[in-house]
RNA sequence: GGCAUUGUGGCCGAGUGGCUAGGCAGAGCUCUGCAAAAGCUUGUACAGCGGUUCGAAUCCGCUCGAUGCCUCCA
């Protein structure tokens, strides 16, 4: 199915700073490619949340029918802790720490960033390239921009010429920024520094002696600057010029710039054509820091194992919250937003577990199609989850009136109804639906139907005190019964 | 200090020149043996101060606050 042919889609451009219509560089095919996590510790929410955004966004848009390449790379070298000259590779730096090999560091954590994102029901991207693996296109690159005459070498390293480049080309078009400011602004830096202008970047580090992350280069051995890994993937896998860039908005400026510079120096061409930003998630109010102790791990919420929430919270229950804010807007995460989050993941699964039932009717009064095309002018909208939600709701009003009998809706409505809500809450949003299918559910429901029973028959008789036994335990087993017209119900917390 | 984003009812969070966002919480009602669930009803919110306009939460200016970047950061 081709939708995206009746659904106008419309991103906001980082680089324009308007909502644009999205329309591919190939028709029907996009390529799309986001910066992936620095493999030099556990995976934090808040990086999650952007790659939750872009999971989103990959899957909007393969519903629409388009045929995508989404790449998402792991920066398993080259990613400096600072910019002065003494600035040592991340994963370098926690290998000598933790004194293992630097490939055990990345590793470890790219395991644990795999193993959290399948946890959240993440779609793995088309292709997940490493830096490391990518060395050797890097080199060429560099190759490539020193023959052109934007980066010089010295002293083993190399570095981009940003006042060269910004001469016949706009150095900070992304981020709203001009050379001439940066200039007046820049800080004082306390080392010596071999670059010759602080703007510079680097493209490939002189690796001394003691450095164990090295590779053999033209320039001698080393390792590759941060931001050039992404211009060699993304140029390898999607081309001199591809459709999405994401990212978080803190990439915005250095890096991303500088991937647009680098790019342009090699190719000529602009490299992306719409810059899409995911914003950042706080935690009650304030910045998510590991140095505050504002900080929270994915894991430690699963489990609860935390002193800032209240309990625990599941996967989809998170994803849930995080898809009812907008991806460019600032995300609160607080101990009542999650449990309001959770009422309303639960109060949306329990619509959903009861559409099968449904009675159906000659006639409809509610008008599904014209719900569907409201669910899908909220995504096309810059994939507006938050009102796409809403209307989520709108249609779980309808299913608890149908339930009640105090709607009618067609059979060919009904199944409208659930497959647009499949398609929305399952395949785009990516909420997992935690009550259904998982082993053994099959044989609870028959045991609490046996035990809903015993309860009718204890109701009947007038024995309340026996129903409400078996009511009120199984609620402290976190199963709770629901009486109505056509019979008890339960579902499970 | 500079650049950028942002400030919505008790909480979270859409919207954007005139028309109900939505979820959670609260109150009342219906149903019920009692509950729960569900349904219905209910909130005159848009940081402050000015300005533009017939009309602004929505546009403009200023003030105050928050967040991000400016050094690695999703």
């Amino acid at each position: 199915m081709q939708l995206y042919k009746s659904q106008k889609l419309k991103v906001y451009n980082s680089l324009s700073g308007k909502k644009e219509i999205l329309e591919p560089i190939t028709e029907g095919a996009i390529g799309m490619y986001v910066c992936g996590p620095t493999v030099y510790s556990n995976v934090h929410l808040g990086n999650c949340r952007t790659f939750m955004s872009f999971d989103m966004i990959f899957r909007y848009l393969k519903h629409l029918g388009y045929k995508i390449r989404y790449v998402r790379n792991i920066t398993d070298a080259g990613h400096l802790e600072n910019d002065a000259d003494e600035g040592e590779d991340k994963i370098a730096k926690k290998a000598r720490l933790e004194r293992i090999e630097p490939m055990e560091v990345v590793q470890r954590y790219t395991v644990d960033f795999h193993n959290i994102l399948q946890k959240f029901n993440f779609l793995p991207p088309s292709i997940e390239p490493t830096a490391t693996g990518h060395i050797i296109e890097q080199i060429e690159i560099i190759k490539d921009i020193i023959e052109k005459g934007y980066a010089y070498e010295i002293n083993g390293s190399v570095y981009f010429n940003v006042p060269k480049f910004n001469e016949t080309h706009e150095y900070g078009k992304l981020s709203g920024r001009k050379l001439e400011d940066m200039i007046a602004n820049t800080r004082e830096l306390t080392a010596q520094n071999e670059k010759q202008s602080p703007q510079d970047f680097a493209l490939w580090k002189k690796a001394e002696p003691q450095h164990i992350m090295r590779w053999p280069s033209p320039w001698g051995d080393g390792f590759p600057g941060w931001h050039l890994e992404c211009t060699a993937m993304s140029t390898k896998y999607l081309g001199e010029s591809f459709d999405i860039h994401g990212g978080g908005m803190d990439l915005k400026f250095p890096h991303h710039e500088c991937e647009i510079a680098q790019a342009e120096a090699t190719n000529g061409v602009s490299p992306v054509k719409y810059w899409l930003h995911a914003n950042m998630l706080t935690m009650n109010g304030k910045k998510m820091a590991k140095s505050t102790g504002n900080n929270i791990l994915p894991d430690e919420i699963f489990s609860g194992d935390n002193t800032i929430l209240s309990k625990a919270f599941s996967p989809a229950v998170v994803r849930f919250f995080m898809m009812q804010a907008h991806y460019t807007s600032i995300l609160d995460l607080s101990n009542d937003a999650l449990l309001a989050s959770e009422k309303g993941y639960l109060k949306l699964m329990e619509a959903m577990n009861g559409i099968e039932g449904l009675s159906t009717s000659s006639s409809s009064d509610f008008d599904v199609s014209t719900w569907q095309q409201k669910c899908y002018d909220a995504m096309n909208d810059d994939f507006n989850t938050p009102t796409l939600i809403a209307h989520l709701f709108e249609a779980v009003k309808h299913i608890n009136a149908l339930k009640e009998g105090k709607e009618t809706i067609t059979e060919s409505d009904k199944q409208l109804l659930k497959s647009t809500l499949n398609a929305f809450i399952f395949d785009v949003l990516g909420i997992e639906n935690k009550n259904e299918s998982s082993s053994g559910t099959d044989k609870l429901a028959d045991l609490v139907s046996l035990l809903i029973q015993l309860r009718k028959d204890a109701r009947d008789n007038k024995d309340f005190a026996t129903s409400d036994k078996i009511r009120d335990q199984l609620a402290a087993l976190g199963i709770q019964l629901k009486d109505g017209k056509d019979g008890t119900t339960f579902s499970v917390n």
